[in-house]
DNA sequence: GGCAACTGTATCAAATGTAGTTACAAATAT
DNA sequence: ATATTTGTAACTACATTTGATACAGTTGCC
């Protein structure tokens, strides 16, 4: 291990698994076979399809020759949606500690960066819903064609 | 210590250290003053001066009566110039481990996340470039007129 | 029924990033 | 000279992410 840690790229993980995914079409696709193609272990996988699971992108089913499958054909399911589905952080965070509000500027800067940031990530979520997970295969697809 | 660390808050200091700086107009600026607003270390300011610094945003001097005034007027300040200058991690991160490159989706995956990643980033730098300095200082002023 | 296979999740360890703090060299006005 | 201030190194504390092991629960098949 000599890569950058702690930063999130669940993301990342989840786009590739869902197009693992819809490749496989209607058959379960399990965990360790998923983990294989990303280079990870079954488990990381699995806590990101419990994410998606969640959010109704995927439907899993435990037991023998179980696995996981898309919910909703690959053109329903947009980059937004995964991106909020896998909790990412924010764009940027606030402050830390609360500013001091016996300083004009302390008391003032925190409803501008909210609001500023609940803009970008609005801003951010539009940009990904441009693009849905068979976008995303057309062009996997493309890359190496 | 209570609140959630390893979040990098360090634009939206950024924001607030300006924001300090545009309103001394020319006059030097002491890191202590500005923590004291920050509610935090001067040398924690400091450290973000020196990222500012370097991005031609700020120009500090060192000695008695030293300290930091911004470098031009504050309408010329981008918010993205500032987010550039911290250097903020991207919205989402590539993968930690490089995919299977036997699988099909392995060894496409990765340039199609990249270049979604740069058309991110690119569109966050476009939706803070429409505001400045000069536009945040108008917010903080309104919000508790 | 019993077995094998798979998910779901708890728990722990390793690596990394951020923020806060102390300390001190270098610079500069008086 | 002295006092003040920046710039930066070094260290600690803490949170997050990922990887790994373990195991309970579920399910298809013989």
């Amino acid at each position: 291990l000599v890569t950058d840690m702690a930063a999130n790229s669940q993301f990342s993980m989840a786009v590739h698994v869902l197009t693992m995914l819809a490749r496989a079409g209607d058959d379960n696709v399990k965990s360790d076979y998923i983990a294989a193609s990303v280079n990870t272990n079954p488990v990381v996988i699995r806590r990101i399809l419990s994410q998606l699971n969640a959010a109704g992108l995927v439907s899993s089913q435990t037991g023998a020759f179980g696995g996981t499958r898309l919910a909703k054909p690959p053109a329903e399911i947009s980059l937004c949606s995964i991106y909020k589905a896998v909790s990412c952080g924010e764009v940027f965070a606030l402050h830390a500690k609360s500013p001091n509000q016996d300083c004009p500027v302390g008391r003032g800067i925190e409803s501008v960066l909210c609001n500023l940031q609940k803009e970008i990530e609005k801003s951010v979520g539009e940009k990904l819903g441009q693009y849905s997970l068979a976008t995303v295969i057309d062009m996997v697809s493309v890359a190496h064609a």
